[in-house]
DNA sequence: AAGTGGTCTAGACCACGTA
DNA sequence: ACGTGGTCTAGACCACTTG
C-alpha cells in the first residue's frame, strides 16, 4: 500500500495523497469528522507523527480543521470561510461586508472563446451564464458574469431564479464540488453603457475589473467569474506575507 | 530564560521569538547562515524538534530560508524574491517581467495626512517622495508615487538620482531595514492629466491603483507606494489558496 | 473518565552539500 | 568523512471537549 523504498516519496506525502483521495472520492464529507490521527496512524502503518505531518498540510491548504479535544474535520464553505477567504472587497474603512445581489439574466448559451480556454472546455460547450448586480448598504456597486459548464450546473436555470448569495456554498451542498483556490486577474476598465445603467454611473467610469477562475483541490476549473466594481466607496484588498 | 510553567507559552513559540529577536537587534544579518539546529537546540536547552518546529513556522514567514545539507539561512530580498513576492504585475500572457524604472522627482516634503497616517507618522513629519515611471519593453506603463520617512531614508535624496530597480533590497542593504510584507488597496481610477502624459495616455483612462503600504517583521509599515498602472497590455495577478 | 488534538523529547536513519 | 537539514518513530504528558 505504502511505498517505503529509499529516496521515494515521503511517507507523509504518500499519506497526505491518501487523505487527499477519501475526500475527493466522496468518502470524506465536508462538515464530517474524519478517524483520529491515532486511527489513522494504525490503518496506515505509520506513526500518528507522520499522519500529523501530512494532516498538518492539508489544514494550512483548508482542506481539512482541526478542532483540540474533538477532532479533524473536512472543510466547509460556510459564509464566514467563503467571506474571509474568496472575498477582497471592502469598504473604504477596510471593513468586510457581504452585499446582496440580484440576478439580472440567467441561461444556457455556447461558451465564447474566452470562457471555454478559461474553463478548460470544448470551443462552443454549453454553459450557464448568470448576470447579476451586488448591492451594498442598498447602493449597486458590482456587476458580475458568472459562467459554469452547463454539465452538471444545468439544473441551476429552472429554478425559481432565485440564487443564495454566497454560490460556492451551493455547488458544494448541491453539486459536491468544493472551490478550494481561485486565480484573478485585476484589471481597470472603462464602465460600458451597461454597466453604467446598472451601476447608475456614467458610460467610461472607470471600474475595477476582477477576472476570477475558481477552482478545485486537484486544479480542475470550474467558474468563470467577470465583476465590474465601482471603487468610489471600496477597494480590493490583498495582504502579501 | 525559557518558561516551562504548564498552561504557559509553548516552547516552540518562545524559541521562534528568540530567533526573530535575534534577526531584529541585528545578530544575524540577512543572508547569514545561522547555527545549526541541533546546536540551538543545544544553546536554548530543548530538543532538536522544538527548534525545528519554530524554524519551520520562519521559513513558512519567509524569515527564513532552509537548504538541505548547507544551512539554515536569514532572507534577503534578493531581486528574485521581490519579483515573486512583492510584484503581481504581468503581461497579459502571464508572464511577470521586472520593468525598469526612472525617477522623475524627488526631494524631501512635509508628509500629507493620508502619508502620515499610513506610516504612523506625526502629522507634517518630513518624508522623501519620490515619483517614478516603469517601463515594460520601453513602453510606459505604471507611474509610482513613493513616500519613505525623511528618518533614516533622507540620505537617498542626495545621491546622483540614480535608484536602483528593486528598492527593497536597497533598504536592506543600505539600512538593514528589511520589508517582510505588505498590505494593498487596489481602485479603478481616472488618469490625471499628469499621468496621461508620462504615460502617453488621454486623461481619464481608467487606471489601476495600487496602494501598497510595505511592513517590517515587526508589523511597523516603513515605505507608502502609490502605483498607478495602465492594464491594456497587463494586468495584476493574485492567487487566492 | 475517555478520547481528541497539541507539545515535547530522544534517538534513528536518509539525502544532500562541502571539503 | 562530516555536518547539515529532512523524515520517521515511540512514547510521554498537557489542554480541551464530550459523555
Amino acid at each position: 500500500m505504502l511505498s517505503t523504498e529509499k529516496g521515494g516519496i515521503s511517507l507523509y506525502i504518500q499519506v497526505k495523497d491518501l487523505l487527499i483521495a477519501k475526500i475527493g472520492n466522496g468518502d470524506w464529507v465536508p462538515g464530517n469528522i474524519i478517524p483520529s490521527e491515532i486511527n489513522l496512524a494504525r490503518e496506515f502503518g505509520v506513526s500518528q507523527g507522520t499522519v500529523r505531518k501530512a494532516i498538518t498540510e492539508l489544514v494550512e491548504n483548508n482542506v481539512l480543521t482541526r478542532k483540540q479535544g474533538r477532532g479533524t474535520f473536512v472543510s466547509t464553505h460556510d459564509p464566514q470561510r467563503a467571506l474571509f477567504h474568496f472575498f477582497h472587497i471592502t469598504d473604504n474603512d477596510g471593513h468586510k461586508v457581504l452585499p446582496d445581489s440580484r440576478v439580472l439574466r440567467i441561461g444556457i448559451k455556447k461558451a465564447s472563446a474566452k470562457e471555454a480556454s478559461c474553463l478548460g472546455l470544448a470551443a462552443k460547450t454549453e454553459v450557464i451564464r448568470i448576470e447579476r448586480v451586488r448591492n451594498f448598504s442598498a447602493r449597486p456597486t458590482m456587476v458580475e458574469t458568472i459562467t459554469l459548464p452547463a454539465r452538471p450546473f444545468g439544473e441551476l436555470v429552472g429554478g425559481n431564479g432565485e440564487l443564495p448569495n454566497t454560490l460556492y456554498e451551493l455547488y458544494e451542498k448541491q453539486f459536491g464540488i468544493t472551490i478550494h483556490s481561485a486565480d484573478e486577474k485585476l484589471r481597470a476598465v472603462a464602465a460600458s453603457k451597461r454597466d453604467a445603467a446598472v451601476l447608475g454611473l456614467e458610460a467610461g467610469t472607470p471600474l475595477l475589473e476582477i477576472e476570477r477562475v475558481a477552482l478545485t483541490l486537484d486544479k480542475s476549473p470550474v467558474e468563470l467569474r467577470v465583476s465590474r466594481c465601482s471603487t468610489h466607496n471600496h477597494y480590493y484588498h490583498n495582504t502579501i506575507f
